[in-house]
DNA sequence: TCCGTTGATGCAAGCGCTTGCATGCGCGCG
DNA sequence: CGCGCGCATGCAAGCGCTTGCATCAACGGA
C-alpha cells in the first residue's frame, strides 16, 4: 500500500463530523438526509455542502441496525456455471438494482447440506429475502426461515400445493409435452438421461413427465429406463452410450437438459449413429448450445430471464409486506429443431461404427411392450 | 401470509434473550460465540443450548457496526450471462465461502456509468473489498475507493504499470501468440472481429496482440481491419460476413471471443465457405461452446476458474491488511483444434455459395503488403 | 493462614444512526 | 401588547453487539 499524506482521514466521516462542520446537531443532519423537507432550506444547503466536502456516506451497519433491513436479497443457486441459473440470476439482479436493492449470491453445488449452510449464512448476513431453487428442503430449514420471517420465493419450479411463493414452470407438463411429440413421431422405446433426482425436484419432474406421457399412450411407464448422471457434456455422452446398450435399444433418448443432450448427440456421432436417423435425442432449457450443436437440439424453451425478473418482483413485494403467497407460472414451449425425428421404421441398424463398443448388438428389437 | 400462533416471537431473539435464558451476561454469550475457549465448558453448553432453543443468530447490523467489517465482498462484472464471468464468479464465490465471506454481485452491462453506480452501491452496502473487471475507470471512482480504503482487485486483465492488484493474464501476449500461429500457417491477410474496444481494455489488448504479431512479421499492422460489434453469436455472424466483404479478403478472421467465433463459423457455412479450407477462424476463452461447434474452434484457453479463485484469495489477503499490491499473472495457452488451418494456396475460391451475397468477388488477391 | 495468580464472568461504554419528545423562536390574532 | 401555535432544531435514548477493565472465586505456595 502506498504511503498516504497524513491528513487523509483514516476513518470515514460520520454523521457527527458532518454535523459539526455544518454547525447543527446529528439529528438535523439525519433528517436532512432522510426527510429533506423537514429541514429549513438554508440549513439544508449548509449540510449538503458539508456532506460533499467530507465525502460522507452513511455507515451501513448503523443504518441496518436501526432500520432492521439491509436492502440486500440473497439467492442460493446450484451453480452459476450452469447457464440456466446464470441467465436467471442476471435478470434477478437487474430487477433488484432497478428497485434499489442488492444481490447476495451463494451456491450449493446441488448439495442440500451446503445449501442449508448458505441459507443460514445469507440470513445471518442480513438478507431481507431469499431466492431458492426447488422445493426440496429439510423442515428445520423451513422452520428457521419462518421463524425469522424471511420472505422466500422458490424459483425454477412451480407448485400449487403447500404454502409459499414460487415462480417457475410446470416441469412435468413441459417434459410431457415433449415426450408426446416423440410419441406422435412414432417413438415407443424411450430412455431418459437425467441429473440425479435425489433432492432435485426439477430432474424428478422431468422424468415423471415422460413417464406420464408413456402411460397416457398405453405404454408401460414403469419400465422407462432412467440413467442418472452429473451435469456435463461428457457425462451426457457416457450416459447416452449406456442408454444405447439397453435392450431393447431406445429410439429416443430424452435428456434432462441441453448440456446432457449435446453430449448425447456428440457420442451418437462418435458411435456412428445418425441423429435423428438412427436415434433421436431431446434436450431441455433451450440454451445457446442447443442451436450450435449439430444437429440442432429439439428442446423445450424456458424463459429463464423472465423467471429471474419475476422472482425479484415477487420477492420485493413480499419483503415490502405484501401478504399472500404469489405464485407465478410461466409458459414453456417445445422448440422443434433437428435432433428429434420420426422413429426408425424397423429395428435401428448401426450402419457405421466409428468407435467404442456397444455392449450388445441390437437383437429382437421392436417389441413394444403394452400392458 | 398465514396467521401464526401468537406465541411466535415477532422479533428475532437477541443476545440478551440468550443471556437471560442461559443465566449469564451478554458479554459471556458474545465471548462464547466468538472465542469459545475463553468460556467455561459448563457455561458454554448452557449457552449453546439456549442459542439452539431460541434459534438465535447474531444481528448483522449490530455486528457490522461494532466490527467495522461486514464479511461481504462485492464483484462488479459486465454480465453473468457471459460464461466467462459466470465461471470465474462461481470460483470466486466458492473461495469466498471457504473463508467465511459472502459475495455481493452487481453487473454493469459493459456500461461504465452503470459500473460506477454499482461500485458506489456495493461500497455503501458495506463491501469489505471489490472485484472489478478491467482497468478503465474514471479517476473520481479511483479516488472514491482510495478514500474509503476499500481494497480492490482487478480481474481478467493483467498489468505491471501503475498501482493496484490484479489477477489475470496478458491479453496482448495471448492474442499475439495465436496470431503468430496463424502467421506460421502462412496467413497474411488478417481481420479482427472484436467487442467494442472503447472502455474495454481486454478487447483492445486482443486486437493489439494481433497487430503486434503482424508488425513482428513485417506486415503493415496499421492496415489490420477491425470490425467491432456486440457480444452475441448473431453479431459474430454479421461481423464475419462484413469481414468477408473486405478487399482483399482475409484468409483468417480472429474473433475477440468464442461466442463471436461461433457466429463466424456458422455464417461461413451458410455462405458456403469451408472452415478452415477457405477461411480460418479463431476464438478466445475456450468455452464449452468451442468444442461443440463444427469445426471445433482453435482458441486460447483461459483459466477462468483459477482467475476467480485467485482473485478471492488476493482480495481476502488485502482486506486482511496485507500490504503491497499483489499481482497474479496466469498462463494461457493456444488450443489448436480445427478452425485454424493453413492459408489457402491461392486466392480463396468460393466454391459454393449457399446464401447471401458477398459484396465483392475476390480479385487481385494475394498481395501481402509489406512496409 | 495469608497472599498472589489465574481464569471465568460481569459491567458498562460505546459503535453510528434514528426518532420521540422537549425546546425555543417568530408570528398572527385578540 | 401578550398569548398560543407551528415550525425548525436539539436532546438523548436506544438499536444489538463487542470489549477493556473490574471483580471474584478457587487454588497453590510460602
Amino acid at each position: 500500500m502506498t504511503p498516504r499524506p497524513p491528513n487523509t482521514p483514516v476513518e470515514p466521516p460520520t454523521l457527527e463530523d458532518v454535523a459539526r462542520r455544518a454547525g447543527v446537531s446529528t439529528a438535523t443532519v439525519s433528517r436532512c438526509l432522510n426527510v429533506p423537507e423537514r429541514v429549513a432550506p438554508a440549513t439544508r444547503t449548509r449540510i449538503e455542502s458539508a456532506v460533499a466536502a467530507l465525502g460522507y456516506a452513511p455507515n451501513f451497519g448503523a443504518k441496518a441496525l436501526m432500520s432492521r433491513r439491509t436492502g440486500t436479497f440473497g439467492a442460493v443457486i446450484p451453480t452459476m456455471a450452469n447457464a440456466v441459473f446464470a441467465r436467471g440470476l442476471q435478470a434477478f439482479q437487474e430487477a433488484l438494482v432497478a428497485r434499489g436493492a442488492t444481490l447476495l449470491v451463494a451456491s450449493s453445488s446441488y448439495d442440500p447440506e451446503i445449501e442449508e449452510n448458505e441459507i443460514r449464512a445469507l440470513v445471518a448476513r442480513g438478507a431481507d429475502g431469499l431466492l431458492l431453487i426447488g422445493t426440496e428442503r429439510r423442515p428445520e430449514v423451513r422452520r428457521f426461515l419462518e421463524r425469522r420471517r424471511t420472505p422466500v420465493v422458490i424459483g425454477w419450479t412451480w407448485f400449487s400445493a403447500g404454502r409459499g411463493s414460487c415462480v417457475g414452470f410446470d416441469n412435468v407438463a413441459a417434459s410431457r409435452a415433449l415426450a408426446e411429440r416423440a410419441l406422435a413421431l412414432g417413438h415407443r422405446r424411450f430412455a431418459c438421461v437425467s441429473a440425479r433426482r435425489k433432492g432435485n425436484d426439477r430432474a424428478r419432474d422431468r422424468v415423471a413427465g415422460v413417464a406420464l406421457a408413456l402411460g397416457g399412450a398405453g405404454l408401460d411407464a414403469a419400465a422407462l429406463p432412467v440413467i442418472e448422471t452429473v451435469y456435463s457434456i461428457e457425462a451426457g455422452a457416457e450416459a447416452f452410450e449406456r442408454a444405447m446398450a439397453l435392450e431393447p435399444r431406445p429410439t429416443v433418448v430424452m435428456c434432462g437438459n441441453d448440456v446432457l443432450a449435446v453430449g448425447a448427440v456428440r457420442r451418437a456421432r462418435a458411435l456412428g449413429l445418425a441423429v435423428p436417423g438412427d436415434v433421436s435425442v431431446t434436450g431441455f432449457d433451450d440454451l445457446e448450445l442447443a442451436t450450435v450443436v449439430e444437429p440442432a437440439l429439439t428442446t423445450v424453451h424456458v424463459p429463464h430471464r423472465e423467471m429471474g425478473r419475476r422472482a425479484a418482483e415477487l420477492l420485493l413485494a413480499r419483503a415490502g409486506g405484501e401478504t399472500g403467497h404469489g405464485r407465478v407460472r410461466l409458459e414453456t414451449r417445445v422448440v422443434e429443431r433437428e435432433s428429434l425425428g420420426p422413429a426408425p421404421r424397423s429395428g435401428p441398424g448401426i450402419r457405421r461404427r466409428a468407435r467404442g463398443p456397444l455392449a450388445t448388438p441390437p437383437s429382437r428389437a421392436d417389441t413394444p411392450r403394452r400392458r
